[in-house]
DNA sequence: CCTACCGATCGGTAGG
DNA sequence: CCTACCGATCGGTAGG
């Protein structure tokens, strides 16, 4: 087993990033990881499947970084706003949100994975704003926030302009920081 | 010439809209406006160049609404950004943003005319809001205003969840009114 | 993990 | 505006 599963796994990524998931081809995946396209089938059953696979790893990620387990919600919300930002920063796109636009009814795995990964995040994100104030404020600067960064890369896939992401982050933390 | 070209066209937004470039095909917009799919190539040389003309007749539906037009700033930011907020409430998704991200190197004439499609809009929201702050500033606020409500069709295509969306006008019009 | 292949569909064209 | 077709590629499978 030359090629691991977390290898074809980031690959896949990429390319639903860059391509989504109609313009992702497993002979795409297969070539990037050097194997050929039957081989995939070994280790997932159909195209489909990537799809919650690449997101579960996605939000792992995103939510292992240091600060976001703090007990001190301010540390642990600006550690979150702050991985999200990075990770779409850096790679100009979201992976979750080219599957949310891209996705249909014929994939309805796929369709459900996207929406319990952006489900995951709201609902973190509510949480830990929940430890100071009351849930329902909570729920709505959580989603306004994501939102937000999420329209920032709007300005990041189309003219490589980070300062609406920064800004987004900034509007995030302001009332966090001074709260 | 039973099927016009603004019909095509229409079609063919909806079908980017829902699929992206990749998952729409000639073929289902064929069907779609009830003619065979090389009829098509009459009116459009290829698949690419359907795009310029579907955000160009958006771009002008957009701006076409009444109010945007007034020599009252406020009174034309205001319909600018209600005709955004509708159009993407009414359809979950925003054409413009799914061809950005779904967009390759590939299509060079369609992905200009993404570029174009959206720094229309930020032009026009900025050249609006000169007129009452230094140009600095209203780049600033036009890039987050728009950058926000596209992201709120986050919500709206994931969830059926206007209130993000809602949020996204109010913000954006709130500094609006009260200057 | 491979070679070899399947039927279906892709964008696009020939020719009328 | 159509029928008929092109080569290429799609997701996926058989069989080893």
């Amino acid at each position: 087993m030359k090629v691991s599963k977390d290898e074809i796994i980031l690959a896949a990524r990429e390319l639903f990033r860059e391509k989504g998931y109609a313009g992702a081809s497993m002979q795409d995946l297969a070539d990037r990881v050097g194997l050929r396209k039957a081989s995939l089938y070994m280790r997932f059953p159909n195209k489909e499947a990537l799809v919650p696979e690449v997101l579960e790893m996605t939000l792992n990620t995103t939510f292992s970084q240091p600060g976001i387990s703090s007990p001190d919600w301010k540390t642990a919300y600006e550690a979150v706003i702050r991985s999200i930002a990075a990770a779409l920063t850096d790679r100009h796109r979201c992976v979750g949100f080219h599957l949310a636009y891209g996705i249909g009814d014929d994939t309805p795995l796929a369709k459900q994975a996207v929406r319990d990964f952006f489900r995951s995040h709201l609902d973190r994100m509510t949480d830990i704003l929940a430890r100071a104030m009351p849930r329902e404020t909570a729920t709505i600067i959580a989603a306004d926030d994501l939102a937000r960064l999420e329209g920032a890369t709007l300005h990041l896939a189309l003219f490589d302009d980070p300062t609406s992401m920064k800004r987004a982050v900034d509007l995030a933390l302001g009332p966090v920081r001074s709260h």
